[in-house]
Order: structure tokens, then C-alpha cells, then sequence
DNA sequence: GGATCGATCGGCT
DNA sequence: GCCGATCGATCCG
């Protein structure tokens, strides 16, 4: 399978993030390759974007978005869970789109034992699941995905067309209108695997 | 099914 | 000192 050179990851978020859905997240934990299709993103565009870590600029924890575009951008949050993002756009430019939900296809029993359950449903449905189920935390923040020897990388595989292509506004987000309800979450319709979190209405009444 | 709440801690406005 | 791009348990209906 062939992998994602740099340049797209370099392009527009938001065009990144819709071709991300039906590629192959691949990763090589202790000799053993786990994988799962991606089937939910989100997009964090640039300074202005309220729901963004770059929101109030650098610093020490999102400076992997400034940094070159094809590189991990793992950070914890609520003390214990990790999440997953990919960089994007030239570098300079902060940006990443957030993995939120994968279809394991590969090294179901490893993440079974990582997570602590069974059903195949609660194994990498969500974004800290993910990370668990693969093992995925900060020693990855910074991990170029576009090395010949990345052990954290995407596979082209299976092109998702538009009509299968479903998008909504961003999970979690609070506060500000705009980063609320802007169409930024990217997912794959009616696919089992997606995360069915609840969101707070975005609605003024 | 939905609503609510606690866990737990690094980074920061 | 406060808060979070979450999850799982628990309570209610």
C-alpha cells in the first residue's frame, strides 16, 4: 500500500480532512501492525479558529501545529486521555485535522487487550479510544508520519466519493458561534463505526 | 435513550 | 487557580 508524501498533507485543511476518510492509519506497536480505516475528522484551521489550540498562539504544547505538515500533534487532555491529529498546510501555518474514529481492520485482539473491552464498536470509536487502542500519546507529539521509518503513518486505500461524504459542525466545541456550528467534522455516512457522541446544542433558541 | 457527573493533571488566557 | 478537541459509570424515564 502506498503511503501520503508530504505534499498532502501541505494542502488545505479542509481538503485534507475529506480525503482522509476511507485512508488506512497504520501503526507498529512492539513488532505488531495495527491499522484501522479512518472514518471521522476535524479540521482546526489556522489562529482564528476559537476551537483551536493556536487560538492564543504558540506555545509550548501546540507547537507541533506550526511545524512541517505531515507530523503528529498528540496531546493529552483531562489528564488521561491523548488525542490524535495530523499537521497540515506549509509550515508556519497552524493547522491540523483531529482523528476521531477508526474502523480497526488490523491487530483487533492487541487492541482488545490495550482498551479493556470487546466489542469491536468501543475499541477505536472516539478519539482518545484510538489512541489507546494503538498506543498512541505524547512521545508521538512531533513524530514525522512521512518517514521511510515512521512507526505512525497513513495508507492510501479506499477513496470515499461525495455522496458518501457527510459533514457537521466540530464535537466538544464550546463557547464562541462561529467555531460552534462551522461544518469542519468530516465523516463517512451511516458508517457504523463513527462516533455517535451527543453534542450540545449549538442552538440560540 | 438522554442527562449528569467524576476522573485527573499539564499547560496556561 | 482554572480549565479542557473525552470517556465511562450511573441515574432517570
Amino acid at each position: 500500500m502506498t503511503r501520503f508524501f508530504r505534499d498532502f498533507f501541505a494542502r488545505n485543511t479542509l481538503y485534507v480532512a475529506r480525503d482522509l476518510l476511507g485512508q488506512v492509519l497504520v501503526r507498529w506497536l512492539d513488532g505488531e501492525r495495527l491499522s484501522g480505516r479512518i472514518v471521522e475528522v476535524e479540521a482546526y484551521i489556522g489562529e482564528d479558529d476559537l476551537a483551536s489550540h493556536a487560538r492564543f498562539g504558540r506555545t509550548g504544547r501546540n507547537e507541533a501545529m506550526y511545524g512541517p505538515p505531515g507530523h503528529a500533534y498528540v496531546y493529552q487532555i483531562y489528564g488521561l486521555h491523548h488525542c490524535l491529529n495530523i499537521v497540515t498546510e506549509p509550515e508556519g501555518f497552524p493547522a491540523a485535522v483531529l482523528i476521531r474514529a477508526l474502523e480497526p481492520l488490523e491487530g483487533l485482539e492487541r487492541m482488545r487487550e490495550r482498551r479493556g473491552v470487546v466489542d469491536p464498536l468501543l475499541l477505536t470509536s472516539g478519539p482518545a479510544r484510538l489512541c489507546q487502542a494503538m498506543g498512541i500519546d505524547r512521545r508521538l507529539d512531533k513524530a514525522d508520519m512521512c518517514a521511510p521509518d515512521a512507526v505512525l503513518f497513513v495508507e492510501a486505500d479506499m477513496p470515499i466519493p461525495d455522496e458518501q461524504v457527510a459533514t457537521g459542525p466540530r464535537v466538544g466545541v464550546q463557547g464562541d458561534q462561529q467555531a460552534r456550528t462551522v461544518p469542519w467534522r468530516f465523516y463517512i455516512r451511516d458508517h457504523p463505526y463513527v462516533s455517535r457522541r451527543p453534542r450540545p446544542t449549538g442552538d440560540v433558541r
